[in-house]
DNA sequence: CTCCATTAGTTGCATGATGAAACTATGTTG
DNA sequence: CAACATAGTTTCATCATGCAACTAATGGAG
């Protein structure tokens, strides 16, 4: 079988999150969700796909809890695609993306937007990584434990 | 033309990132370097993927200005694979990928690692965004503006 | 130096994924 | 109810992926 791999049961929760959102749609998709884009052709005009694959990763993002489906807000028989709780968790993988892009892109001038603080409208900090008590850290001040084992009878 | 899109001249920062990293393997090569993997059949073993589909990637991100090639650091003619500062410059996006699986993954059981702040062996802080004046900012505290003109050349 | 194993790829082929366009089935509007 | 909009599905050509086999250089043992 040459079956395109899947890394759903992958130990690594890198794997694991790309599993859900790593093709090239999903995370476009839900960035446009995160703007309020609810409906179907809303979503395909903003970003311009065809329809089919729109259709298909919308099924995959239901299915992996990151949308769900809701009957339409405006009254309409039609219905909307909303986030989950677990598909706007996905904001600081958005933003850590465009701040990766806007830090080192090759032509930040293309670039037609910043994020910014809603009320002051200066640009947010960049997403650092800190100590749980609040050192900062650096990839380097940082390793990989194995996961401790949840107290449950034997395993 | 049914060419596989490409978000290279998008204008946000987030389809750009996609375009250099947003494929099934990049950012689990990367994963793999920021960990002190260099050489070509390390990755392989590692990743367990195809080594012409290796090969592809790792060219993809040299061209990318992710990964550079320099020669063998144990003196053999081989040559290596090594992170640039951008290439570790997607430390964060890793972050917040492993992250929303140990927050959000349907079966957290099958997580092998957790990343830990070295020096005290604890769990590091979830990744937050905030303001410049260090305000804690949710999704909706946040907005897009307008790139602003780039000053002209102060470099 | 010679021979063989290792490393680092490339090539060929089968199959799965993607994308444009046409088609369909509802829902909505005049 | 006729015309139109919405939300898809189907069809088909093309591209990407993955496995296996092949090649071209090292590198190491004798």
């Amino acid at each position: 079988m040459v079956k395109r791999t899947s890394f759903a049961g992958d130990a690594c929760p890198i794997a694991r999150s790309l599993d859900a959102l790593g093709d090239w749609w999903s995370l476009l998709i839900i960035r446009e969700a995160l703007f309020g884009v609810r409906r179907f052709g809303e979503f395909q005009n903003k970003l311009g796909m065809a329809k089919n694959i729109l259709a298909a990763r919308l099924r995959s993002l239901v299915d992996h809890g990151i949308l769900e489906t809701a009957p339409a807000s405006d009254g309409s028989a039609y219905q909307e695609y909303v986030l989950t709780p677990k598909g706007r968790g996905t904001f600081p993988i958005l933003v850590a993306l465009r701040q990766w892009s806007e830090e080192f892109d090759d032509r930040p001038e293309e670039i037609a937007t910043i994020l910014v603080d809603r009320e002051k409208g200066r640009p947010v900090k960049k997403l650092e990584m800190r100590a749980e008590d609040g050192r900062l850290l650096s990839p380097a001040d940082t390793t990989l434990k194995p996961r401790p084992a949840p107290r449950r009878r034997s395993a």
